[in-house]
RNA sequence: GUGGGCAUAGCUCAGUUGGUUAGAGUAUCAGGUUGUGGCCCUGAGGGUCGUGGGUUCAAAUCCCACUGCCCACCCCA
């Protein structure tokens, strides 16, 4: 049997609501900030993702779906969508119709790792992309769309982490110091840090090996030595996040993997997810914008995994999803009624009714069975002897009474069904 | 890419030291008198025991390989 490709998941039917309350909801805060969806291709010519990603990223190195396709041009399913909104700013000039554009989105990204818990190749994210502003207005905004977006599901085990990386200059400055600080025990560190001493000496913060950890608990902070800019855009921030009450906690070890990012990065994590804890990201951009042959534009954004939202929401049974119900169920007494059954059914369809009825000639028990099954309001009995003399039995099923109604006033069946 | 764990009905799982037609619960379907649900009762269908080899008179059970899934590392949402 052909089963699903490694790392993929199908979304079955009793799935869906959470995951249309989740979409609700993005979509009603997003609408609240003013914020404007965007829908960009699923793929993209790599070199956009080389580009805007770095060449040196785990994400670019080793994760990305990239194949020829007929014209033996490079394409790369989207690892993550920053790039691609980017792109499309650029191409189509935004930022010379409005100064600030504020884009938001909901989309499937695609990265080839081993699947583990709250991790799949082909996975789900709502994120944001502010276009345009350098206001640090701009970075808290986001972070509370983030948070309220994760309250208003219920969860409750949240942190949300901050850091500044500063602008790349000071960042220079400070990697320097760094190594310098760590050049005597390098040889003291594992062998993954010794790696990334090499490659991205930020990323030893990363670190969950406990000496290493040891080894750091004395190290210069970034925090410390960002330029004055960076640093009063920070302060800012914090200010802003006090001020409306999200708790977040300062993470001068926050380095986020993406090369692109500058000054003001963050996280929200959640303790109820297994390992991968990190269930949003996001931070400043500033320089990404040009990088990828547009004019110097700051920007800043998030994207958040809806995957592991939902795991959270699970395991903190934060979610409260009405049961599925319906209007009526249609139960036919005399087999010879398919036709009318049909044609009675599409009367409370075309009213907005929710209906239902049997499709594959069982007993009248069974279809009772049936209705019960679905939560249906209300079953009409068509048929018998009552049908003769034009009337049908309307059970409620809440109260088991029933009811003699005329067949051919459906219209005020339908009005009375609804309330 | 690396490490660990697990593969028996749609789902959750039993299956004794290898020994007859592989079980349970649940779900599905059909019944429990004339045309009526939930609870309850009865019955039915459904399994090449992940795949392929090997050992043996005999394998779901022992051995090997492969595949898949889960979890963790790396890294990220």
């Amino acid at each position: 049997m052909i089963k699903a490709i490694t790392g993929t998941k199908d979304i079955l039917p009793p799935e869906i609501p959470k995951w249309k309350l989740l979409e609700s909801i993005v979509n009603n805060v997003f609408k609240n900030f003013n914020y404007k969806e965007i829908r960009t291709p699923i793929f993209e010519e790599t070199s956009l993702f080389a580009r805007g990603i770095g060449e040196e990223t785990d994400i670019v190195g080793k994760e990305m779906y990239t194949f020829l396709d007929r014209s033996q041009t490079s394409v790369t399913l989207k690892p993550e969508m920053t790039a691609s909104v980017v792109r499309a700013f650029n191409e189509h000039s935004l930022g010379k119709l409005q100064s600030l554009n504020k884009f938001f989105y909901i989309s499937p990204m695609f990265r080839q790792e081993r699947p583990q818990a709250g991790r799949q190749r082909q996975f789900h994210q709502f994120g944001s992309e502010a276009i345009g502003g350098s206001s640090p207005l701009l970075d808290a905004e986001l972070i509370i769309i983030a948070y309220n977006i994760l309250k208003l599901l219920g969860l409750k085990d949240l942190t949300v982490k901050i850091n500044s990386l500063g602008v790349p200059q000071s960042r220079e400055k400070y990697k320097n110091l760094l190594r310098e600080f760590l050049s005597g025990s390098k040889n003291y560190l594992s062998e993954d840090s010794r790696k990334r001493f090499d490659q991205n000496i930020l990323r030893i913060f990363d670190s969950k090996v406990e000496s290493d950890q040891e080894i750091l608990k004395n190290a210069p902070l970034m925090i410390d030595y960002i330029d004055e800019e960076s640093k009063n855009d920070f302060e800012v921030v914090k200010n802003l996040l006090a001020e409306s009450k999200v708790p977040f906690e300062i993470d001068p070890k926050l380095v986020r993997g993406l090369d692109y990012y500058t000054k003001t990065t963050f996280e929200i994590v959640s303790g109820k997810v297994g390992s991968q804890s990190a269930l949003c990201g996001g931070g400043r951009y500033d320089l990404l914008v040009e990088q990828l042959g547009g004019a110097p534009t700051p920007g800043v954004g998030f994207a958040a995994g809806m995957e592991r939202i939902l795991l959270a929401c699970e395991n903190e049974n934060s979610l409260n999803i009405p049961k599925e119900e319906i209007d009526l169920y249609i139960i036919k007494i005399d087999k010879d009624l398919s036709s009318k059954v049909f044609e009675l059914s599409l009367n409370f369809r075309n009213d907005n009714l929710v209906v239902e009825f049997d499709y594959l000639d069982r007993s009248v028990k069974a279809q009772m069975r049936e209705a019960n099954k679905l939560n249906a309001k209300f079953v009409l009995f068509l048929g018998g002897d009552e049908y003769k003399s034009g009337k049908l039995n309307l059970k409620n099923m809440s109260t088991g009474e029933q009811q003699l109604v005329d067949v051919n006033n459906y219209h005020q069946l339908s009005e009375f069904i609804k309330k």
